[in-house]
DNA sequence: GATTATTTAAGTATAAATACGTATTTCATA
DNA sequence: TATGAAATACGTATTTATACTTAAATAATC
């Protein structure tokens, strides 16, 4: 990354300003440019600073941050907002995402994450914690319910691994010599299997087996 | 649920599981009481022990991590799927997540994520590195934007009226000759429009080409 | 009416895929 | 250890596709 990346962070107790401070600033590239106590502070200091990053503890008083998060980018556009929380509550984790935070940290994330984190935010990427993850993997199996199941690749043609191995490569692009050399077999021995898998497929040519493989979602 | 996490380990290196079995025993809640060096093995293996985390590198000979994570249930119901990655490429991601996989970590997951990790994931919540939830968040927040702007035919290539003509009959699965009687035209002539279009698409054979197409949405 | 873009099509080669049949080796498993 | 499935590989032949170049006949547009 170019150079130190700038936060600012909010939290209505000083203790926890201090000891995060001390964490963040332990690392040459993060410099806390300022602090706040309340979100709507939080936003004046972000309009004021431009920081890359604004930490903002959930629970603050007048304005939660999540509520400040929502509204950072009117004063702040380029700044970046992460969501401090004891809990992963879905619901709160949910939110966040709505209101654009760019990432959801636990209180006890530890160093190296923290850093690892804000490092990973400053370059665009979102980043919530490992734990917080479970929250959004579910979410997002289940906006696409039906899916899972038939998202497996379903096997009715008995392809080999083998064959299944070569159906891939072809289906990315990889002409008969190239699979034979990754592989390290003869071209005739992909030809042989390239055929033998049309065959059970059912098709009389490369395009048709890939558009039957990706409809039917083989492999 | 509070005993001991018995985990086996899938890796085609032998040094990166002993790396992995060392960092992982130091705590004394995890045992790792097998190991795999194949996506084949791995399910055998599972098979047998019925572990309660089965962690399986993405690449490996044969079947890969993936696979062996959505057959993994067939052969041992209880048992918890973990893929471990180098890249947190966003296809390997959600493919992790339709194979049923309770955890995506990344290679350079340091001990105590990875620890902390597994303990969760062995409760039955998922988890995934801080670096992939990147993946997770833009997909849950793309979910619903039907782009509309990606979701008209792009134009990038300066495909002219006919060749998107032609070009959609060959996504189709049609091979020149036919693509030439129902056209109306010479062989010669659709090969001249194939030879033309790869040459704007910058591509180098057909499936390269239809990948393109339905990649880039294009037609 | 001149200019430009598109469509058409051929020439000439080479490369690759398709279509089988056949056959050996490997390997899990009965 | 026999058996069958899978993986390997060659032979032979035909068909398609790829890789260019060149160039004429049609549009389209300015």
């Amino acid at each position: 990354m170019n150079g130190t990346i700038n936060i600012v962070l909010a939290d209505d107790h000083v203790l926890v300003r201090n000891g995060i401070k001390a964490m963040l600033e332990s690392d040459p590239d993060i410099r806390v440019v300022g602090e706040a106590g309340s979100g709507a502070e939080a936003l004046e200091v972000a309009r004021q600073l431009h920081p890359d990053i604004l930490v903002l503890d959930i629970r603050m008083p007048g304005m939660t941050g999540l509520e400040a998060a929502a509204r950072l980018p009117e004063v702040a556009p380029g700044t970046k907002a992460v969501i401090l929380s004891m809990h992963d509550s879905e619901d709160y984790v949910l939110q966040a995402l709505d209101a654009g935070a760019y990432g959801y940290l636990l209180k006890d994330t530890d160093k190296n994450e923290f850093i690892r984190a804000l490092k990973q935010i400053s370059t665009g990427n979102k980043y919530f914690s490992g734990s917080v993850s479970n929250v959004l993997a579910n979410r997002l199996l289940n906006a696409k319910p039906s899916k899972s199941a038939s998202e497996l690749p379903r096997d009715p043609y008995h392809l080999t691994r083998r064959e299944k191995e070569i159906l891939r490569l072809v289906i990315d692009g990889k002409q008969n010599k190239q699979i034979a050399d990754v592989l390290g077999k003869s071209v005739r021995t992909i030809e042989t299997h390239r055929f033998n898998i049309m065959k059970k497929l059912g098709v009389n040519n490369a395009i048709d087996m890939v558009n039957k493989v990706v409809k039917e979602n083989l492999i």
